[in-house]
DNA sequence: CTATAAAGTTAGGTAGACCTAACAAAATAT
DNA sequence: ATATTTTGTTAGGTCTACCTAACTTTATAG
C-alpha cells in the first residue's frame, strides 16, 4: 500500500516509523521550549531520553538515524537541531495530534485529561485525506482543548500573544487562552480550581517568598502555587 | 501507560501486538469462510501467508507465539484454529474496523472503495472508550459500508440471511446487502455499474458455459461474470 | 505403493528499537 | 589547571517481525 522507493535516496520518500515521528516531535517540543525560554539552542542526548523515556545509548542510535535520513542536524557531541524537513514533518505529527484531541473532545466528549493519551497513538495514522476531512469536519479549529495552536495543513501556526500567569502584572483581567502541563493530576487539579479556557481571572498578590498568587476568579479568592501558574498561559 | 503484568502467566493480560491482531484477524476471516464454504475446519500456513502477504516461515514463527499465548491451537503439520480467547479478541479488532469504515464513510465523506485501507490502520487503536464512543457517535449501526456486521460491544454479530447473487434463484427480485470483496477494483466497478447496497436487482437468465447472469436492474439491462455474481450478496 | 509435488518447518540472517555496562569527551568546581 | 561530575558514545545483547535456503512431513498422482 504505502510504496517507497528506498533505492535511490532514502529520503527520497518520508516514511518515517512511529517512533521516529515520536522522536522528532519530542524535539520540536524541546528546541520550541529552549527558544521560547531564550537558552541555547539545540537539545541534548539525556534531555531527548528523558522526554521519550528510553535510555540515552537508545536516543544516541536514533539519532544517527534521524541524521541520515536528513531530519536532524548531529554532529557527536554537539546539540541537535531539526532540519528543516524535520520541522515540516514534525508539524505534521503536531497537527495530527491536535486536531484528534479537538475531535475526542468536541465531538465524542472526551474530557481535556483524557484526549492526549489517545491522540498519542491517532497521530501516527497515515493519511491525508482523513486529517484533511477531519480538520473539516471540526470546521478548521485553530486551538485545540488545552490551547495549543493548531498547525494549518501547511504547517503554520496561528500567532497570538500570551504570558505566564506567573509573570503577569497585578491588578488586571486576563483570560485562560492555554495550559501548558498536559498531564492528567494537573488537568484534573484545573478542573477542581474550575480554571479552563477562556476563564477570566485577575493577579492580585504575588507572594515574593514562594512565588505564589493570590488569584481573583470572578468573586472567588484561591491561591496558586508558582508552579501551577506557570502552567497556566493568559492574554 | 499500558500495564501488563508478563511476570505471571504472559496472557493474564491481552496485549496483543499490532502484526498478532492482523494475525487473528486474518486467521478468523479465513477459518470463518471455511465454515461457510463448508470446507474443513481449520487454516494452513500457507494460506495465511499469501492472505497476510509474508512468507511461510514467517506466518510458522508466529503461530507458535499465538500458542503461547493461548489464541490459537496450533500443532505441527496441522491446520490451525482459534481459541475462544483468539476469537474473542479478532472479533473486537474486526468491530473497531468496520465501526471506522462507517465513520469514515458517513461522517467524513469517504467512498466505500477508500475506507478500507485507513480502518486497516485505525483498527489499532488501543482504547475501549474510543470505540464505544464511535459507535455511539454513529447511533450503533449493525452494517459497515460494504453490509458487513458489525459485532457488539460483546462481540455479538447481527444475524441475517443472504445469498450469493450467483447462487440465487431466476425471476426472483433481491436486494443487495453485502459485497464480499473489498478491493478497489471490485468497489469501483460496482460504482460503475451503479450497483450499492440496497440495489434491487432481479436474475433474467443464467449461463451455463461461464455461469454468467444477466440482470434486470430496475429497468437496465447488463451482464454479470460469475467472479462479481460471487462477490455480491443479496436477500 | 512408490514418486513427485505441495505444504510446513528449521536454521540462520537482517533491521528497528530497546537495554546495560564500560568508556570518552565536555563542562564545572575547586 | 586539575579533579570531578555530567553528558554523550560505543560495544554487545535482547526481542519482534521479517527474510532465504535447506529440509521434512503430508498429500496426490500414476
Ligand atoms: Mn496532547
Ligand atoms: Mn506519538
Ligand atoms: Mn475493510
Ligand atoms: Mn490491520
Amino acid at each position: 500500500m504505502f510504496f517507497c522507493n528506498r533505492t535511490f535516496h532514502s529520503y527520497f520518500c518520508h516514511m518515517l516509523t512511529l517512533v521516529e515521528e515520536n522522536y522528532i516531535k519530542a524535539l520540536l517540543y524541546l528546541t520550541s521550549k529552549d527558544r521560547t525560554m531564550k537558552l541555547q539552542e539545540g537539545v541534548g542526548t539525556n534531555d531527548l531520553a528523558v522526554n521519550l523515556q528510553v535510555k540515552p545509548s537508545t536516543v544516541n542510535e536514533m539519532l544517527k538515524r534521524l541524521n541520515e535520513k536528513d531530519l536532524v542536524n548531529y554532529e557527536k557531541y554537539k546539540k541537535v537541531t531539526l532540519t528543516e524537513l524535520g520541522e515540516t514533518l514534525a508539524l505534521k505529527v503536531i497537527r495530527k495530534h491536535r486536531l484528534w484531541e479537538t475531535f475526542l473532545h468536541d465531538k465524542l466528549e472526551f474530557d481535556w485529561d483524557e484526549v492526549h493519551e489517545v491522540a498519542e497513538q491517532l497521530e501516527h495514522i497515515r493519511s491525508e485525506k482523513l486529517i484533511e476531512k477531519i480538520d473539516k469536519f471540526l470546521d478548521y479549529p485553530k486551538y485545540d482543548p488545552h490551547g495549543d495552536p493548531i498547525p494549518d495543513s501547511q504547517g503554520v501556526l496561528p500567532k497570538r500573544e500570551s504570558t505566564r500567569l506567573s509573570q503577569v502584572e497585578k491588578n488586571q483581567n486576563y483570560v485562560v487562552l492555554a495550559v501548558s502541563d498536559t498531564t492528567k493530576e494537573f488537568l484534573k487539579y484545573m478542573e477542581d480550581l474550575e480554571i479552563a479556557i477562556g476563564t477570566e481571572l485577575l493577579v492580585m498578590e504575588k507572594i515574593a517568598y514562594d512565588g505564589s498568587l493570590k488569584i481573583n476568579k470572578k468573586g472567588t479568592l484561591l491561591t496558586l502555587s508558582q508552579k501551577v501558574a506557570d502552567n497556566i498561559l493568559v492574554g
